[in-house]
DNA sequence: ATCTTATTGTTGTAATTTACAACAATATCT
DNA sequence: AGATATTGTTGTAAATTACAACAATAAGAT
């Protein structure tokens, strides 16, 4: 086996681990993993906005907007006009959206301890806490550093607000 | 911080790592990050033919042979006829880019390692024997166990030959 | 030999995804 | 009041990805 670059590795993983997963929500579900996922944001934040939910969504608002309108024509989530302010709305998970998420989420974890089950319990343990150390380090300090040694990387820099997935 | 689901944060991290060095290649090199993976991939295998290739490659054939024939028409690949099948050929990387490479690779892996200068050396070696477990187990026996639980996961398991990446 | 079937690599094109930018509605600032 | 900014939605272009047809050749069967 040639040398892997760890990127490309890591891209490898992720793809390998999420495409049957995907599948298989689909099926029971007929939620792609972003619903799914944009589902989980407004559940555990009762009342958030659609930027601060975009921010945290790793795609387009504009993707984000028409994932939600699914969402919310599918009855998982409702929104209700903000009191302050005639622009925003808040969104909140319908019962039917948390019954939905009974079922999904247990899923969601069997399959990751199905993944992780190639490890050993303590290396698991340890490998999570890299993942946590190196996504916080990228979101916080990546970027500025590549800047600082190659100058002409063209850092973007846009939205930030990341770090704050599911 | 909201608790991330493993896989997720996966495919934040290489995306977060991936696309400001993306950024780089093409300004440096002309070239985007999979034209690099396959110029790398042919260099390192001299007289691959196109299947072979296109299976270690991680996306469909057709888009490994438009990015083959980009290659080709800069000058950085050639390819000869098989001498036992006139429907192969057989792949080399040229001078040119053997030269495109020694600027390409050095930078490749200082980037590798501004990234994993967030962990410490022994993490970080540990680091890269669970992924490397982690992608053998994904590539040998996780779609067989998955579809052994869940039936109705619907494993597909076209192509197989991965786990040879670079 | 010839006929059928399989393989190799390329190409056209449909489908999907992603990104961008314009927009109406409202709020805030001067 | 007028100018500027923010919120969320929508239209559409651009890029990506997937699929399937294809010509050229090889291999196997009768």
């Amino acid at each position: 086996m040639l040398q892997q670059s760890f990127t490309y590795q890591l891209a490898s993983i992720s793809e390998d681990a999420i495409k049957p997963a995907a599948k298989m929500f689909e099926r029971r579900f007929g939620l792609d993993v972003q619903a799914l996922r944009v589902l989980r944001l407004v559940g555990d934040q009762p009342g958030v906005n659609f930027t601060t939910l975009a921010a945290q969504t790793r795609f387009e608002r504009s993707a984000t907007s028409r994932i939600l309108s699914r969402l919310i024509k599918a009855a998982l989530v409702r929104r209700e006009l903000d009191e302050c302010d005639a622009r925003q709305f808040r969104l909140f998970i319908t019962d039917k959206g948390i019954e939905l998420r009974q079922q999904a989420d247990p899923l969601s974890l069997a399959l990751e301890d199905l993944i992780l089950s190639a490890l050993a319990p303590d290396e698991r343990v340890q490998f999570r806490q890299t993942l946590d150390k190196l996504s916080d380090w990228l979101a916080r300090a990546f970027v500025g550093e590549l800047t600082r040694r190659y100058p002409d990387a063209g850092a973007v820099l846009k939205s930030s607000a990341r770090s704050k997935g599911r």
